[in-house]
DNA sequence: CCTAAAGTCCGTAGTGGCTCCGGAGTCAAG
DNA sequence: CTTGACTCCGGAGCCACTACGGACTTTAGG
């Protein structure tokens, strides 16, 4: 099959799987007399997994990791759980810290909710945080700041 | 004061305060004869503004708004709450999708706890995803594939 | 058979928000 | 005077794509 019938397949954008190739997490595809990419069944299938893994939150880099531990069919188990729970927790950490993030700005919001004051509630938290329920008062964050969690274009 | 200095009060990496007047986001600083940056104290002020904002998971598009709105005095309010809002909102959105993800995760996770087995569960399920209780089984995902969420390096 | 539209090829650049690098200049302490 | 710390600058790298442009091929319609 073409390109482009491999992305409807796969659900796959047509670009991004030249991509993988490009990258190498797809072999390089067979080609036509034309030029023209043609792939199989089975490359489709690989295809899906990267897309099901791409929905669970796995990076390119664990999806080869996991598309690897598939191919040797013995004893690859417990190397599989290992990283689907790690992968979990990892998960797990950013929700958390996505839901701190909610709470404190849901909080700064709150103090804001009379409207048309002379000092924005929200603005004055900003430049200097408010220190209701604040734990974390380091004055010197020693794992350096974090990367801040924001995401372009998530729609969800 | 010098970089180093205004990094060590912003909290914000030095590397990361050239970036943000390389891109305009902070006005180009006063320099000393020698040709070093020198900082004000309202330069730091905005700096952790800024730093302050990014851990509450503003983008530096936003924080830019928010600072505009925040240096006109009046009547400015409702917009930084709408602003605030509309940014919360987003937040709560992404938990969710995690949320799902992590649900998901840990539904398959739980298809291998066996361990040892000829056919691991987690790669089954990678391959071709169980449908215990799957309401988004759409053949065509009208809004493309969605950015599937990973940050490199969250340490939470 | 001819033309126009659609599909495919390729390499490159852009996204966000940094972070790191190398080479050069500056400054303070010993 | 040397050593080390600090600063300067531009550019590259990170992730996972997405978009673009120009050349080519295929397909459908007339």
């Amino acid at each position: 099959m073409k390109i482009s019938e491999a992305a409807a397949a796969s659900g796959c954008h047509l670009e991004t799987i030249r991509y993988y190739e490009r990258i190498g997490l797809l072999s390089k595809a067979a080609r036509r007399d034309n030029g023209y990419r043609d792939y199989t069944h089975a490359e489709v299938e690989r295809l899906r997994f990267i897309t099901r893994g791409r929905d669970l939150g796995f990076s390119l880099e664990e999806i080869q990791s996991l598309l690897a531990l598939a191919e040797q069919t013995d004893m690859s188990c417990a190397d599989v759980d290992r990283l689907a729970r790690e992968h979990l927790a990892d998960i797990q950490g950013r929700i958390q810290a996505l839901q701190r993030m909610a709470q404190e700005l849901a909080r700064t919001i709150e103090g804001c909710a009379g409207g048309a004051r002379a000092r924005c509630a929200i603005l004055s938290d900003l430049q200097a945080p408010a220190d209701r329920a604040a734990p974390n008062a380091t004055p010197a964050p020693k794992g350096g700041r974090r990367p801040a969690v924001h995401r372009p274009g998530i729609d969800a």
